[in-house]
DNA sequence: ATGTAACCGAGACGGTACGTCGCGTCTTTGT
DNA sequence: ACAAAGACGCGACGTACCGTCTCGGTTACAT
């Protein structure tokens, strides 16, 4: 079964070209930070027209989000062990992981990006925040579905969550380590104790 | 004794220049957003040359501050009731009041100047999102004062609502308004319970 | 003796191609003036690939030279009635019809290479050019050979009537009409007088 | 009287930029002729931002013609000396004289300009041709008034003249030295002779 | 029938130049 | 000393053509 749809005519897309554009993205970026990442820097740095770059990135923002997920610090393993304060603390845990020094700065260009441009952000929004959402909210919802915690809050605790990533990220605030990852996981999971507490609540011993 | 220094030379500052800036960094914020917030337009808007804007505000981030300190929509009074949920909820309320839709531009003008240059992170940090985090801190002390909360999350807390805020603001995630302060403050005063309940948990009774 | 080279193996050439291309030539020069004539769009137009086009014509003088051929607007019938103004007339008069708008703007595309290019400029010359002058060359030199005019200017007279038509052409000074034709033609031929004049001056009768 | 408008506000034209846009633009016309006189490269060349270039000549063709002008190339000394011949020789070796080879190559950019762009030609005509035209004009105009030559033909003879120069210039055919002007000078002058010849016939003498 | 070879369309590629915008600085006159 | 005006060098923007290249497919003739 072939879903590949039949080869287009015409000369194939450069792989080189490609590569070497995702590349420059992230060597600009570690080495010039968000306000080096110009399309122009990155056609020059690579070694590409700009009309190239501009043929299958139509934008700036385009070429980082490819960039990042090209440097493959983007998918984090989901945990599930069964227990909300050690799930949530090993996913920031690998969250934090993934978020080298390059990503940073990525991250903070395509905030840039969004903050500075609607539609950038509704597209940042919708194909890139959503997953990462997606994937946390699975996170607490089988803490839910575990009675670990009501559902009433858990939009408002992944907001809580990369929010505070966000915005600890934008403005430079404090580090993003393990230490902030289990101290955040701790915050968060101590809703957990609401509901937990009540429902076990010993009945008095008799006598 | 002259505390005041003594009258300097020259032209006095024109207080016209300064207001047609301000007025013309809010005006256009409004119409264009804050890809339009650039100097050279807000001098041609105000009819103020360049040199009067870099004398006064030698960036843009500054203009912008001091157009948000201009517009009024900064200070939010700080409620003290004696009881954090209530509390809470009144300051995120009146923190969402302030921010109307120029404010919102300039906020995300701030954030995107600020995701670019870390020079201008740390600025925004220290003199602009100081006072709010203190603002809010001061809140949540009174409540770990009076046993409500626990200290240990003060800091998260803090993290988790201004996070979400930026955060929200930034990549145009759901609305900003009194529903998502009702909310956030239920989710963040959640925890509330946790200390409270344990608190109260009666000494087992002998025998 | 076959003079006609071995038919050569392969696919032979596409005559759907040639004429798409000259017609598109055409129809560009008219519709969108010598500016809008560059390979890009004749191929663009003619449905044909750059590749096919740079194969059969090396250059875009080719194409407009091999375009105004086609248009058939090229060869001018040379009088030969014995009478230098008469056949001078005539043949500007042709000249002029043969020189509908869109060849103009091609004439002019072709100046503006010729000028730009000194390669260009002399296969322009060379391949051009030259019937042209040879033709109106040998209407001045049968009028030599009758004795009408003498033969030392015919070169500057091609000169003054391709010149002065280029010039106009280019520069748009004026109407090139039958009306300049005719000017042009008696201006010409004025020169004719100087010989015939003083030629037949009868000797003073004696007495 | 001051003729001079009151000096304008703000920073004056930098003498410096205009000198070296047209120094640059002169060199490269030498050295790389017609086809390397780019805005971006005079820029470069000029060490001067393409901002001030168009600022100040809105368009190529703009910048050769001041070039042309400051290269002093441009005005012809307009001979009076009460003979046609005579005075059309010196016209046109002056002309050649003051058509250097870098004079050339701007010309010959100056056609393709104009061969390119209608409203270029227009410019052109009405700006640069018109003063040459007028004074060969005045020449010929004179030789009229003196009974020389008849005034029918002046403006076709004027076309005559820079028809052939011009002709000659772009496609680049023959030499265009002083061999040319006397040669054209002949040519042109001698439509002289029929009217002069005529009108002295004598009438023949009786008996 | 089956190579083999030149053609064809499509279209990607590295370049250069285009004309515009915003940056932050500098240089004037005038208040 | 400050203000308005505005020129300056700089660098990025997104687009258009340039001439070259690499594909899959087509169309002939020569086996």
């Amino acid at each position: 079964m072939n879903e590949q749809p039949a080869r287009r005519p015409g000369r194939p897309r450069s792989e080189r070209a490609r590569a070497a554009v995702l590349e420059a993205t992230l060597a600009l970026a570690a080495e010039a930070g968000p306000a080096g990442l110009s399309m122009e820097a990155i056609a020059r740095r690579a070694g590409v027209s700009k009309e190239t770059l501009y043929r299958w990135w139509p934008s700036k923002i385009e070429v980082i989000l490819a960039a990042m997920v090209e440097h493959g610090q983007v998918s984090i393993p989901l945990p599930d062990s069964g227990d909300l304060p050690g799930d949530l603390r090993a996913f920031l845990r690998s969250t934090i992981d993934a978020l080298d020094g390059t990503t940073a700065l990525l991250l903070r260009a395509v905030a840039a990006a969004a903050a500075t441009d609607q539609a950038v952000a509704d597209g940042v929004r919708d194909r890139f925040l959503h997953t990462r959402r997606a994937a946390l909210g699975t996170l607490l919802d089988r803490a839910v579905a575990r009675g670990e915690i009501p559902d009433e809050h858990t939009t408002s605790l992944v907001d809580f969550v990369y929010g505070s990533l966000w915005y600890r990220l934008i403005f430079g605030i404090g580090r993003l380590d393990h230490r902030w990852a289990d101290e955040t996981a701790t915050a968060i999971t101590a809703i957990t104790a609401i509901s937990r507490q009540p429902a076990p609540l010993p009945p008095l011993p008799p006598g």
